[in-house]
RNA sequence: GCACCCGUAGCUCAGCCGGAUAGAGCAACCGCCUUCUAAGCGGUCGGUCGCAGGUUCGAGUCCUGCCGGGUGCGCCA
């Protein structure tokens, strides 16, 4: 019996008590199941009775009873009792707890998806880092974060399109074209340009593929195009080494060539969300939450940022998606107000059609010390220096496994260590010990099999109560955007009790003993947990090796 | 000044729609290996959940105010 399963047993406790006339309250649509804090309160309770309490009239402790009486009768439940101010306790049947073995089996690698998001296209847009320089560790959050996050989503049943914004129009660009042609003249880095290394070798490949760029007519044009170009190549090629590739790079520039911003604008207009001041197009979103009004095309008559955007998430919305999603840096988190005053503007429903996530700061602690970064000075910490640093594995999941609420403090010296202190290792070392075991067994000629009513073992119980909650753990995660949720769970409900079960449950014989009942079962149980592993640390990003 | 995020054990962080005695890892201390990976496991110690009110049968969780930290508030992109 899965959690959701005894959901569906507690409702219909509910129903049956209202079609006896016992309870007279709606039927809640959704009950709470939980796994309880402390073991002495069962394998699950739920919280139905006093939720249900004030509705029935009657203290919660005889909603309780009641239902309690009703539940007994269900399927696969050995107890169930009433505790505390109102709880139902409930402790699954032997047989019930290890259903679990054989689903997870036969489901493999499809085990924990779900269909809850099925039917919708979601868009989901970040990281889009300028391509004036080398991904920095800022942006590595929403690399590892949204990977993480379009899995989770594809694992709910949702179309989704990763997509990378590619700011290749505006000033920023023209700073780094600059910068580029005095590298490559032997001038000075210009006063508002951008120093580092990088911007000498970029300026130096553009010279080697084109020697003539410095007597070009227009010559900061050359290094821009070609600059623009070598740098966007280098960031696609370091964010596919760190395990993430887009579907769609959109350029910003392909919005202004093609008249899409003027239909974005006019689109606009037409909805009466536009008036003109000071020789300059605004959009009045403080009608719609945001707290100025915003410049959409400069008196100058060229388009401000807030065009593109504009246009694009028109662009997005006629491509099918129902849903944009946008992940922001806390240095963006002024825009929130903007972008959903703008979805506003379009008629569409803010939080719904499009969602904006912002991802604090993250700080490398290296030696106890925070890793200070300056990017005039050239000593920005770059994604390869993050991965060089403690590998792709270990960087994403150190990115993942913290709410993007938070700031966070990345200790390279922790995540580089090779033992359980090691958040990524640990659970990469319980998916190896599965692996581990499944191969002696295949090597001792141990077939998995057998009795699964032999797993009734403590550490056995733990383990496939944990297996259980993995679906769930994964919509849950997916609906709130939160992937931090299925590392959390992987380290502290799968390789946490798959480690203690390793510890306390031999299954092959050692030298030569014989080989006992428990060893088929057990080894059916060890594989579901290698394939809750692989697929949990798979929906992060992370390898689930064979051997360490 | 205004907006958003954070404030939970010495440190790093969890805490799902408000539910039972607030959890985990690290650090400290004490234990457990002649053969499936000790790269591990068990135990002890450790918390006025920033402060003050409020709502509730019940608040770390919701509301208000304050304090502290972070980030942002351009006809920049």
């Amino acid at each position: 019996m899965t959690p959701a399963e005894l959901q569906a047993a507690v409702r219909a406790a509910v129903q049956a008590c209202v079609d006896n006339g016992s309870l007279s309250v709606q039927v809640p649509d959704v009950v709470v199941v939980e796994r309880p804090k402390v073991k002495e309160h069962g394998d699950y309770a739920t919280n139905v009775a006093l939720t249900l309490a004030k509705a029935a009239a009657k203290p919660p402790r005889d909603v309780a009873t009641l239902l309690a009486a009703e539940l007994q009768r269900a399927d696969g439940i050995d107890t169930v009792e009433v505790a505390g101010p109102g709880f139902l306790n409930v402790r699954l049947a032997g047989e019930a707890l290890a259903s679990v073995v054989p689903a997870v089996i036969s489901a493999g690698s499809a085990f924990g998806t779900n269909d809850q998001a099925s039917g919708h296209s979601i868009n989901l847009e970040f990281v889009s880092a300028n391509p004036t320089g080398p991904i920095h560790i800022g942006g590595v959050r929403w690399a590892a974060v949204g990977d993480a996050l379009a899995r989770l989503l594809q694992a709910s049943g949702a179309k989704v399109s990763r997509e990378y914004y590619f700011n290749d129009h505006g000033a920023q660009i023209d700073r780094f074209a600059r910068s580029l042609l005095a590298a490559a003249q032997g001038e000075p880095t210009p006063e508002d340009g951008y120093g580092g290394e990088y911007i000498h070798e970029i300026a130096a490949r553009v010279l080697a593929e084109h020697p003539d760029a410095l007597s070009a007519v227009d010559p900061q044009e050359v290094f821009r195009e070609h600059g623009v170009e070598l740098m966007f190549g280098e960031i696609r090629q370091s964010l596919h080494e760190f395990g993430v590739d887009f579907d769609v790079y959109f350029h910003e520039n392909s919005l202004h060539e093609s008249g899409a911003v003027e239909r974005a604008v006019d689109r606009l207009r037409n909805l009466g969300r536009i008036y003109e001041k000071d020789g300059a197009v605004w959009l009045r979103t403080t009608d719609l939450g945001d707290d100025k009004d915003r410049v959409v095309i400069k008196s100058d008559g060229e388009p401000a940022y807030i065009s593109g955007d504009l246009a694009y998430y028109l662009d997005k919305r006629e491509r099918g998606f129902d849903r944009c999603v946008i992940m922001l840096g806390a240095d963006h988190s002024g825009y929130v107000g903007r972008l959903m005053a703008m979805c506003a503007a379009f008629g569409d429903t803010p939080g719904v059609n499009l969602e904006i996530l912002i991802g604090q700061l993250v700080n490398l602690v290296k030696d106890g010390q925070p890793l200070r970064m300056s990017k005039r000075a050239g000593t920005v910490v770059s994604l390869e220096d993050l991965v060089d640093a403690i590998g792709v594995d270990a960087a994403r999941y150190a990115l993942v496994r913290s709410s993007a609420d938070s700031q966070i403090d990345i200790d390279l010296d922790l995540w580089a260590r090779k033992s359980s202190d090691n958040p990524v290792f640990y659970v990469q070392y319980a998916a190896t010990r599965a692996a581990s075991v499944l191969r002696h067994a295949r090597d001792l000629g141990v077939e998995p099999g057998g009795d699964l009513g032999l797993l009734t073992h403590p550490r056995e119980n733990e383990l496939l109560l944990a297996l259980a909650e993995f679906p769930r753990v994964v919509a849950n995660a997916a609906d709130l955007r939160e992937p931090h949720r299925v590392a959390r769970y992987l380290e502290e409900q799968v390789a946490k009790s798959a480690q203690r079960f390793w510890d306390d449950c031999q299954v092959l014989p050692k030298g030569d003993e014989v080989v006992l009942p428990t060893a088929g079962p057990r080894l059916q149980l060890w594989q579901a947990t290698r394939i809750v592993l692989e697929n949990g640390l798979g929906l992060l990003g992370v390898t689930a090796p064979e051997r360490m």
